[in-house]
DNA sequence: CAGCGTTTGGTCAAGAGGAACACAAACCCG
DNA sequence: CGGGTTTGTGTTCCTCTTGACCAAACGCTG
C-alpha cells in the first residue's frame, strides 16, 4: 500500500503494464522462450502471444527458432530484446576518469570507452565537452539504425533527482551546477537526460546485472576519496524526497574524528575512505589511486604497515556496516571500487565487526560480497536509468498500432 | 520498477486493484463523495458507481445523502467506510503498559483500553493472558455485529515479520518467543495475527493518521529505554529482508560510548535514551517514567541541571538524526514518545546539529516535528497493519458475488 | 418561485483485453 | 513411424471500463 498515486487501473493501463512486465523480463533476464514468459508472468499463452507480437512489430524484440535441445514437446520460440534498435547513451563523470557507453536494450554494451582524467577541479562545460567528444563517434556509428531513447549520467556528487542539478561535488569543487541542462545543451539529442549519484547507480547496476541479481534488499558501498553508496529497498532504488538518499559515507561514526569534506566531523568517510587508508599506511593522503594500489601491492607482499592499515580500515568498515545493517536489514552488502579491492584483506574484520556490532537478528541474515561489475558499475547503472521510461511504458516507443484489419461483417 | 513479483496484470486483477484503491482512499481520508473519488482515482463515474455499489452491497461502505451545502449541481452521495461491520483487534505490549483496542474500518477507534504494567521480565504466556483478558469484553460487545478481520500486535522488541517471532526483547528478557503463535492460541479468533515492532508501527500510524499524513519519506523516532524507529520510504514501510529494519537506535555514534543492551558499544540509544537523560540529570538511570517526568518538571521550573541534561541529550539526538538524514533524505522527521515530550526543550539543538551535521542538500528539506498521536501510535499502527489484507484485496471480504442472473439467450 | 445553468447520477451499448478451449504443429522417445 | 507431450494458433467468451445520453438535484437569478 502506498499513499502516492492511488490511481485507478483503467482498462488501457492493463496492456501497458503487461507490455512493461514482459519487456522488463526480457531486458533483465535476457532471451526467454514464450513458454518461460508464460510461467514467469502468469499470463496465458494467448496473452503472451499478442503482447510479444506487438513488441516484435514495434521493433523491440525479435522472435527466433529456439535452439533448445532435449526438451519434449513443440519448441517455443525465443524472444530476444533487440539491442540494435533502441539504445541509450550512458555517461560517467568519475573521480579519475570519464566514460561513455552505448548500451542496447537487454543490457548489451555495444561500445564503451573510458579515459583517465586528472583529479582536481574542472569546469562543468569543459567536462561535458570532453564527454561529448567521446560520445560523438559512438553515436555516429550506431545512430543510423538505432534510436537513442535516453541519456543517463553517473556523477560523483550530490544530485537532485528532479532536474539533475548537482548540489555539491567536492571532488570537482562544484556547487549547484545544472548538469542535466548542460548535457542536454551540448549533446543536442533531444532525449531525456537523467543524472544520478554514482553510488546509487552502482547499486542499481549490481542489482540488475551484478552481484545482487534477484536480491531485493541490498546495500552497495563504494568510494575512493568520497564514500558513497546506494540502497535497494524491496527491489527499488532508495531515492528519498529529493534524490539525495544513500549518502552512507556521511553517517557519523566518530565524534572525535577528523573533519569531513562535507563540513561535519567524524563521518564514516573520514575513517574508511582512501585518505584514511593512505594515512594509516604512512602515505600522503592525497596520493590518489596510484598510492592506493601501492598499499595493496605492499599488503600482498606482506608489508606489516600496509596490512595493519587495511585491518584498521576494515574494522571501521565493519563498524559502519553494522549500523547500516541495523537500520536497513539487508540480505546482501556489495562492496564496490575501493572496498571491493579491499575485500580480500578485510573480510575477517568486517565479519567480526558485523557479528559484534550488528544486532543478531539482522546480522545473521546478511552476506557481504565484493562487487561483480568493477569500475563500470555506475556507468551501467546510468544506462539502466536511461532505459527506465522505455521499460515502464513500452507503448510509447512502439510503431503505431498495426490497425488489425478485419473483414467487415466477419 | 521492481524485481519482485513481475507478475502480469490479468483482467480479474483490475477490479481487485480498483476496489482496493477506492477502499484505501475511504479508509485513509474518511468519507468522500463519489465525485471526489472520481477525481482522486481517475476512474470514470460509471466505474466508480459500480465499484462503490459492490463495496456497499458487501457491507464495507455506506452511501448517504451528501450534506454539502453551497455547491452547485446535483449533490454527490457521500461514501463512508463502515466502522461497524469490519473491525480489527489491536494489541500492544509496551514497556510500561498493555493496551487493546477495537478499530473499525476507516480508522475509527471503537474502544481502547490501556493498563499500566510494571517494568521487568515477564512470561509471554502471562502477558498474552493479560491482553486476552483485556480484549475479551471488547470483543464480546462488538462481535455480535462486526467481523474481526485480523489481529495486529505492537511489540517492544525485534520481530521477524514472516511469522511474528520475537527474536529479542531486552525489556522483557525474551529471546525467540513465537508471539504470534501464542496470541493465536490464546485468543482463538481464527484470524491472521500480525506482529511488528512498535517503532515501525508508530511510523505507520503517524503516516496514516498523524503528523506525517501525505508525506512519503518519513523517519519516526521514538523510545523510552530502548530507542526505536520506523521508516516510511516512498509511502511504504521499510521492512528489510526479515522485517528487522528501522532499528535506528542501534546506529553506532560513539565508539568510546558505553555498552548497549544489544551488546555493541556506543549505540545511539546509549546517548539519547531515557537512561542517558536520567544519568545526565543526576538521577538513577533506572528511575523509569516517573523519574523522566520529574526531569521535565524540573526543566519547566528552570532547573539548570535538568535543562543541561536535556540540551546534551538534544545534541546527541541531532547528531544521530543528521546521519539518518544523510542516509534517507526524508522530508519529515517525527519525534515520538520520549522525544516528542523532549521536543520543546531540544528543538534548537536538533536544528543546530542537523544544519551542521547533515549535508546541505538533504538537510535543507527536512522538517522535524513532534508526533501527533501520543502514546497510542503503535497501537493504532497495529490496527492499520491488521487491516492491510482487507485493504489490499477487499474482494475476499465481500459477500459472494451477486451472481448476475441473465436471462438465457438474452 | 419559476427557469436556467451546472454538476452529478443512472443506464446501456460499445470497445478492449485477457481467459478458456479446441485444434494443430513440432519435438522426443521407443 | 506412431504415441505422448508441449506449445503455438485461432476463435469465442467474459469481464471490466469507457463513453454517450438523459434524468435528477442543487444554486442562482430575476
Amino acid at each position: 500500500m502506498t499513499s502516492r498515486e492511488a490511481s485507478g487501473q483503467r482498462s488501457e493501463t492493463v496492456r501497458r503494464a503487461n507490455l512493461s512486465t514482459i519487456l522488463q523480463e526480457l531486458h533483465l533476464h535476457g532471451p526467454l522462450s514464450r513458454s518461460e514468459l508464460v510461467s514467469r508472468t502468469g499470463l496465458t499463452r494467448s496473452a503472451i502471444r499478442g503482447l510479444i507480437g506487438e513488441l516484435a512489430s514495434g521493433g523491440l524484440v525479435t522472435e527466433e527458432r529456439s535452439a533448445s535441445i532435449g526438451a519434449p514437446g513443440r519448441p517455443s520460440p525465443l524472444s530476444r530484446p533487440r539491442a540494435d534498435r533502441h539504445v541509450v547513451l550512458a555517461l560517467e563523470i568519475a573521480i579519475d576518469s570519464l566514460a561513455v557507453a552505448l548500451v542496447g536494450l537487454g543490457g548489451e554494451v555495444l561500445e564503451l570507452q573510458r579515459v583517465d582524467r586528472a583529479r582536481g577541479h574542472l569546469d562543468a562545460d569543459r567536462l561535458v565537452d570532453d564527454l561529448a567528444r567521446l560520445a560523438r563517434p559512438l553515436l555516429e556509428r550506431q545512430a543510423q539504425r538505432a534510436a537513442v531513447v535516453g541519456i543517463g549520467l553517473s556523477m560523483v556528487g550530490v544530485v537532485r533527482a528532479s532536474d539533475g542539478m548537482i548540489r555539491v561535488a567536492p571532488n570537482l569543487g562544484w556547487r549547484d551546477v545544472p548538469l542535466a541542462d548542460v548535457v542536454a545543451r551540448k549533446l543536442r539529442l533531444d532525449v531525456p537526460v537523467t543524472v544520478a549519484n554514482d553510488g546509487d547507480l552502482g547499486a542499481l547496476a549490481e542489482h540488475r546485472r551484478g552481484a545482487a541479481i534477484g536480491v531485493d534488499d541490498v546495500i552497495y558501498v563504494a568510494g575512493e576519496v568520497g564514500v558513497g553508496g546506494g540502497v535497494i529497498v524491496a527491489g527499488r532504488r532508495l531515492e528519498g524526497a529529493g534524490g539525495y538518499a544513500g549518502e552512507i559515507g556521511h553517517i557519523r561514526v566518530n565524534p572525535s574524528g577528523s573533519e569531513c569534506r562535507c563540513g561535519a566531523r567524524g563521518c564514516w568517510e573520514t575513517e574508511v575512505g582512501e585518505r584514511a587508508l593512505l594515512r594509516r599506511a604512512g602515505q600522503r593522503p592525497t596520493g590518489g589511486r596510484a598510492a592506493v594500489d601501492g598499499v595493496f601491492r605492499a599488503a600482498a607482499g606482506g608489508s606489516p604497515v600496509a596490512l595493519d592499515a587495511l585491518t584498521a580500515t576494515g574494522e571501521w568498515l565493519g563498524t559502519g556496516l553494522a549500523s547500516i545493517v541495523n537500520v536497513f536489514n539487508p540480505s546482501l552488502i556489495v562492496l564496490g571500487s575501493l572496498f571491493g579491492r579491499m575485500h580480500p584483506y578485510v573480510s575477517a574484520q568486517v565479519e567480526q565487526a558485523l557479528s559484534s556490532g550488528a544486532m543478531d537478528a539482522p546480522g545473521e541474515m546478511v552476506r557481504v560480497v565484493p562487487a561483480a561489475l568493477g569500475e563500470d558499475a555506475p556507468l551501467l547503472g546510468a544506462a539502466e536509468l536511461a532505459f527506465e521510461p522505455l521499460l515502464i511504458d513500452p507503448a510509447g516507443w512502439l510503431a503505431p498500432r498495426p490497425a488489425l484489419v478485419r473483414v467487415a461483417g466477419a
